[in-house]
DNA sequence: AATATATTGTTTATTTTATAAACTAGTTTA
DNA sequence: TAAACTAGTTTATAAAATAAACAATATATT
């Protein structure tokens, strides 16, 4: 009935991350801080779980002198996000 | 764009609990154990906290002898429930 | 009748998670 | 060259979820 809902999805800030890497399939660390209103150090810790957990790819650069952090989906991602969205139906469409 | 999602909800148990109350109207301690197959101590701690919340009305009496806790959806809880899933669907929804 | 087991939870302790504060490393501006 | 800014990371704290232990009574067993 309630499946387990992931619980590297389950988060307020990687759901949102997730969300906006599928709409753009690539982003700064700033530009996703900026939509995402999170602080620097909270996104900080939530990308690398992400990535710890395959669901996203880092590539760390430098543009314009400054340090450069690129983010974009796996394919592990999307299917996570998706069995996400589907198991989380259960929960919002009560019979 | 994306919103705050009401702590409250954003809890894998919780959310169940109000999901599934909302589709019956009543429930007893037990029944909702069963349907979310929650631990007996997490599901007392995470219902004493949608009772704080004003989300749900909890009823203690007995039945055959043994103690009975019903469990009924607020207008408060079922308000915060449209508001998690309509903030929520930023979230769910990519563009 | 006494002991063991089951029912229906609650309380407390532990683990995990999220978040904020502090820090690093370098850059640009005044 | 000092101050302020950029782009993050690391560490510490707060909050949340979960599990383990306990309580109170009921029923079943020997």
């Amino acid at each position: 009935m309630f499946k387990e809902l992931d619980p590297i999805l389950h988060s307020q800030l990687r759901l949102a991350v997730v969300s906006l890497l599928i709409s753009v399939e690539e982003a700064e660390f700033t530009y996703i801080k900026e939509k995402t209103q999170a602080t620097s150090g909270n996104l900080s810790v939530q990308l690398d779980k992400l990535k710890q957990a395959g669901y996203i790819e880092v590539q760390k650069s430098f543009k314009n002198n400054y340090p450069l952090t690129v983010c974009k989906i796996t394919k592990q991602g999307i299917d996570a996000f998706d069995k996400y969205v589907s198991d989380l139906k259960a929960y919002l469409n009560p019979k």
